[in-house]
DNA sequence: GTGCATCGACTTGTCTGACAAGGCCGTGCT
DNA sequence: AGCACGGCCTTGTCAGACAAGTCGATGCAC
């Protein structure tokens, strides 16, 4: 019994990637669409999507009567899940230190802004994810979903859309990051307590207060991010 | 004679676009494939992408069987030039403000860091980038890509690819926030020198006096930003 | 009446083959 | 030496077909 994962374009796309990213590229030039037809016994048309998904990753140019091109690796979409799945295990660990040093450039930011600007509503729905923290502290799984929910209920009160795309498009970032930070000992009842500080300097709307919470509070996580031994992914 | 501006598939993404971002979807229901192809009388396979692209947009869910559903407007993909081209004018002025207040948050940061980590080959190209753009104040166009180029630079140097990419993805309205910046009287010496100050702050390995610099420079900027008359593209 | 299985209509996923349109490069002419 | 042309390869678009998955309505069994 064969499981599908995925359509078929997706993982055409992922075996690229994984070439392209370890430079395992013949010539270093990018197969073109019949080339991939072909090695893969996919259609053309299945070739073609799965070409589009690298260019929307900005690893590759398309353009007509031109083979397809490699973009320079400073640009590719390190925010996307498909992308990062397919590279190293050493860079993805590489890049989860690097996306927790930009976590602790802006959330304590954003934490500053949403307390100058979140209304009563959004005090009373952070405070109820709050408290569903607390209730699920035996519950890993279930906690982060809270963990990465208050996060974003805190970016969307900002009311700044360029911040909460920040936010959304890395929020497999986010999660890979609190996966590993939830293995310490009690770290979730900790982490509540952490949480809960920061909804205090919110609820109290105290831009200092709250950005001191948060900063406590990525602190923590660091330490954990920062440990080699743990898995990535 | 017809001038091809853009592949099909781009152009009915742009209509489909214009009309989601509108509310002009008939009963709220992002149309099929089928009813696409259709209406703009082209192929299946070219609805298809346009489809695809809205998808990667984070516009629209598509799943086999389904019918394509709509997202939620928070999530949506606000740093893609194709889709701030298709919204109306009013939004893009907001974003535009929104995006000014994400650039006062993480430049002057990323400022710090390149202060702490940048090589002397990078001062360098630094110093030349700064030259040329005195060379061509008398040219808004290519002393854009050059301020650009600059700011790129700075952020290159913190060798941190999540910073990077927030920095490469959010491009457009680095341009269009300068064009219009850039409107004012003088604005390009006042700029040469204020990339000086900031120049000067990196080259010395100075994070306070870079960063103080960059938020000057910043704050320059926002008068032109915040400004309602001035033609957003 | 309620619950469930089935069927059918509709949707997206994939395949095949074909031609159009555009870029690249070597040939051969000037 | 320089340039125009033409073949070859590439991506862009079209058409039609079937597979696979979802959803809701129908109708049967209880």
């Amino acid at each position: 019994m064969e499981v599908k994962l995925r359509t078929l374009p997706t993982q055409v796309a992922g075996v690229l990637i994984s070439r392209i990213a370890t430079g395992g590229l013949t010539g270093g030039l990018v197969p073109s669409e019949q080339q991939i037809s072909l090695e893969f016994a996919v259609s053309r048309a299945v070739a073609r999507e799965a070409l589009k998904i690298l260019a929307s990753l900005d690893m590759v140019d398309i353009a007509q009567g031109r083979r397809v091109t490699l973009r320079p690796a400073a640009e590719w979409d390190y925010l996307s899940p498909l992308l990062i799945e397919w590279i190293p295990d050493d860079q993805v660990r590489q890049l989860l230190r690097e996306h927790h040093e930009a976590r602790q450039i802006f959330e304590p930011a954003i934490a500053v802004e949403a307390a100058q600007r979140l209304t009563d509503a959004e005090i009373l729905r952070l405070g109820e994810i709050l408290e569903a923290m607390h209730q699920h502290e035996d519950d890993p799984e279930a906690y982060l979903e809270l963990d990465l929910e208050f996060h974003m209920a805190i970016c969307r009160a900002t009311q700044n859309r360029i911040l909460d795309r920040f936010m959304y498009a890395s929020r497999w970032w986010q999660s890979a990051s609190r996966r590993i930070s939830n293995q310490a000992p009690r770290a979730l009842p900790l982490a509540t307590l952490q949480h809960r500080a920061i909804y205090e300097g919110l609820a109290a709307r105290d831009p200092k207060k709250a950005e001191a919470a948060m900063r406590e509070h990525l602190s923590t996580n660091m330490m954990s991010v920062m440990v080699d031994e743990v898995p990535v992914r």
